[in-house]
Parts: C-alpha cells; structure tokens; sequence
RNA sequence: GGAGGGGUUCCCGAGCGGUCAAAGGGAGCAGACUGUAAAUCUGCCGGCGAAGCCUACGGAGGUUCAAAUCCUCCCCCCUCCA
C-alpha cells in the first residue's frame, strides 16, 4: 500500500496530465471540461469490476491503475463490484452469451473482489468506496423501473451501438439487450448519491458510458462525463495476460508472485515503455529512457518492470523473493544505477535462494529408490499430464540440475540433490521447478 | 407456432457408416537461433508406464459386425415466416 505513495510526487501535474502522457485515455467526452474538471476540483469517478471470476486478472490492472492514480491526486474513486449486473452479463465485445453464475457465485466473487481491490486503493475514511450494484439493482421493480428508466432508451439508437451490432448477427437474447439499462443505471444512481461525475472503464464499456451520461442529462438535466482506456493487448496484437498456464491473475493463490514476475519479465521489447508507464509507478522521465535501451540494457528495464509490477500486486516482501528465485535461475544482472532511480529493484549482489519458485518434496525413501524422471515432471505441475512429459522429455525439453535428461524414465534421486537437499526441474529454456527432499 | 440451417477436440472449422483421437488454421509446448524478447525454421499437440486399452464429436435411446457420420425423442443456437 505504501508503494502508491513512495514513488514520485508528481503533484504539479494533474491526472489528466498523467492519464495523458502514460497513455491511458482512448476516448473521452468533453475533452477540455474534462480536464479542467480534474485539475480544479476534487471529483468523484467510478468504475465497474466484473464479478465472474472470483480474482481480477491482469486485464483489469488499467483501470485499477487508473483509479490509483485518482485518488493520488486526490480524488475520490467507486469501485463498483458488479454484483447485480453479473446476474445479467455484458454482451459487450463478446461474440457469444456468456455462462449465467448463480448468486451465489456472484456474491461470493464480488466479495473477493472486494478484498482484492482493497490491496490497490485505499478504502479508509471515505477516501474510495467500495460498493456493490446488487444492493441497488436486485431490489428494483419491473415496471417502475420501465417507466422511469426504460422511457428514456431508444431501441433504435441502442441497436445501432457498435457493442450490440456484433452480437445482432450471432444473436443477442433480451436479457444482454438490457444490460445497458442497467449500467447506465448505476451511473445515475452514483451520480445521484454519490456525486459521481464520470465513469470510466474499457473501451469496450464506450456504448454503455455513454448511455449513462444521456440517462443523467435526461433525468437529472446534468452533465456527466466518460473515459476509456485502450484496450491493452501485446505488440504482436495477442491479448494481454494469456499464457500456457492461462489467465495470469492477481491472486497469489492463482497465478504465484514467482510467475507473476516471470510474465512481466517475459514483455516483448515493444511493449516495454508503454507497460512501464501503464503498470508502474515510476516517473515518465525515467521511463522515457527506455527508447535508448537495447539488448542486455533493455532486459533491465524489463526487470525493473517485473519488479515494480509485481510489488504493485504481491508487496515488496513477495516481490524481492521472486526477483530472488529469479535472479537465481537466469543470473543476476543487476541493474545499473543509473537506469530508474526511483525504483527499489534490488541492484546488488544479494543472497540468492529458490524459495518462491514453484516447488514439490519428496521423501528420501522415494528418492533413494528414484523416480521416473517424466513422472516427477508431471507431479512438480511442469507437465500437465505424464504423456505430456514424456513428450516433453523425448523431445529434448526436459532437465535436471540444467543437464538434459536423456530418457523418458530416467530415475531421479537423491544423488541428484544438491547441498541443500534441492533438485532443479526444468522445462525448456525457462520453467523451474524445484523439489526438496524431506 | 411453421419452414429451413446448425451444435465436432482450448478456439475457428472440415468430416457425413469403417482407413477418425478426427483434415486445415489459430493458440499452446519443445528444439535450433538469441537477450528469460520478437521474427523464422523444425517437431509435438486427449488420457493411461508399451502392444493395447479407456474417454471424446449437444443429451438420451436405437439400427449395424462397425456410428461424429443412419433412425427416434429431447435440449440449445441461427435465418425466414407467424
């Protein structure tokens, strides 16, 4: 939590300098009332979180991000956990209806939503609010609802938005075609109660925002406003946060600090300056120095990334373990001093251990007999399956202690063990895994 | 409600009685080249210790030596009509 506050006080600049220059306005209403809004006064914004898993992932590290930044300078943000809505689902930007959760899911995700978000804001006297859209939307009467709010959509306008034409050829049932209604809603809602004044979101949410300010100027004869942020994908186009593992989540318990880091440290050189100003903290100055980089000294920069991205996420405590095991598995580089001197990555010769990689035991029994090396590959969460491994190993991909292990069923045991009892697996060029002997 | 078209392995998408664990593409994994990058080339890509077996083509039955492929019923989606 102290990470938002530690690095650069750029307090001559407003947000809307910053969301500028780090990149993360797509579209927005009223551009210059906008920004005079944010360096004037102290507003209050909100954005919707999806409760249809029970962690984020990274594709919602933007607008966590966005909001961080909001309440840096002061302002004051909404997270609103969709708990209502997530009874509806979005069509927006997908091609088919999504899986409905029960409300019990939905409750028990937004719950954990709820505890999540609280590691990046800071919820404490009012200074953001946490809500939930079940608590306004679940209790709403049909017809009441029609007349005050239906009255004022527009089947013509909303058929023409671009989030509903995609899914008018593949199919759009009634429940999806109100899910505007009911976004919009909510940004009344907030508006009303909360003085909310702008939303912001994906740019995917860009239809459904803006249903939201005509909902406010109709019923409330005010002004509200919308941002979007871009939609973030890799250099090469694919979608951010998909690996061989699969989503890459903010859940400790899902995706570990280890392979957190691991996926940062893995960004595309294109994509490094822009991922530094979207999900670091560190001042634009320094990230600019970026463009210079190449080869070894841009690999730095990627550390630097991994590291600051991840303490953002998992604290500094898991942060320096990982960039431990990591440094450890692939050598330290340390990062020269003068590159980001505002970040705490670490940049001298530190003790190095492989704790927070992955990791299995085994018994010494088990390992004086030995283990079948594609076995022990598929029990340390290397391979999926023992077919995959053996494959794996067959094709030359499989290592013990960096040594290319020679046969599917080659025993592992405890001649393989080092000092302290570990045994590195390998998979490829860069997946570890360790298992101690017990 | 009527007529027609569909539901295939992670995704798209062929197959329409055996030679189908199922063409092709994408994604993914590995090898080579590198910088824990990208691009490129090569190999792999349901599970089970092998021959073999098991599980898969919306669901449930049936016909057949043999079904993703044929028949019956059911569920879901799309298009046109009402």
């Amino acid at each position: 939590m102290d990470s938002f506050r530690a690095i650069g006080g750029d307090t001559l600049k407003s947000v809307y300098d910053i969301f500028k220059e780090r990149g993360f306005i797509e579209q927005i209403t009223a551009e210059p009332l906008i920004r005079d809004l944010l360096e004037s006064r102290k507003i209050t914004c909100y954005i919707g979180f999806d409760p249809s898993a029970a962690s984020l992932h990274i594709g919602s590290l933007v607008p966590i991000m966005s909001l961080a930044h909001m309440q840096r300078h002061g302002h004051r943000s909404v997270a609103l956990v969709g708990g209502g809505t997530g009874l509806i689902g979005d069509p927006s930007g997908k091609t088919e209806m999504r899986q409905i959760l029960t409300r019990e899911q939905i409750d028990h995700n937004a719950r954990c939503l709820q505890r999540q978000l609280s590691r990046y804001i800071d919820f404490d006297a009012d200074r953001a609010i946490l809500l939930n859209n079940a608590d306004w939307l679940t209790g709403l009467n049909y017809i009441e609802f029609l007349r005050d709010i239906g009255r004022h959509f527009s089947v013509n306008r909303m058929l023409a938005a671009e989030s509903y034409r995609i899914r008018l050829e593949k199919g759009l049932n009634f429940i999806e075609f109100n899910y505007m209604l009911l976004q919009a809603y909510d940004f009344l809602h907030l508006f009303e109660h909360y003085d909310c004044l702008m939303q912001m979101g994906g740019n995917d949410q860009w239809g459904n925002m803006v249903a939201g300010i005509d909902l406010i100027r109709r019923v409330a004869g005010k002004e509200a406003f919308c941002m979007t942020f871009p939609l973030i994908t890799t250099a090469q186009g694919h979608k951010m946060g998909k690996t061989e593992k699969g989503t890459v989540w903010l859940d400790a318990g899902l995706t570990s600090p280890y392979e957190y880091y691991q996926y940062w440290i893995n960004t595309e050189d294109a994509d490094v300056e822009r991922f530094l100003s979207l999900f670091t903290f560190l001042p634009i100055e320094e990230i600019r120095a970026v463009r210079t980089l190449t080869d070894a000294r841009l690999n730095m920069a990627k550390a630097v990334l991994a590291f600051e991205a991840t303490k953002i996420t998992h604290g500094e405590e898991e942060t320096v373990a990982a960039w431990r095991a990591s440094a450890k598995a692939f050598g330290a580089k340390p990062v020269e001093e003068g590159l980001f001197p505002s970040s705490a990555i670490p940049r001298g010769l530190e003790v190095l251990d492989s704790s927070a990689m992955p990791s299995i035991e085994k018994s010494r029994a088990a390992l004086v007999a030995g283990i079948s090396a594609f076995e022990l590959f598929q029990e340390a969460g290397l391979c999926s399956s023992r077919g995959e491994a053996k494959r794996l190993i067959a094709q030359g991909g499989g290592y013990v202690n960096d040594r290319p292990i020679a046969a599917v069923d080659e025993k592992i045991g405890l001649q393989h063990a080092d000092d302290n009892g570990e045994i590195r697996l390998r998979k490829g060029k860069k997946k570890y895994a360790i298992v101690f002997v017990r």
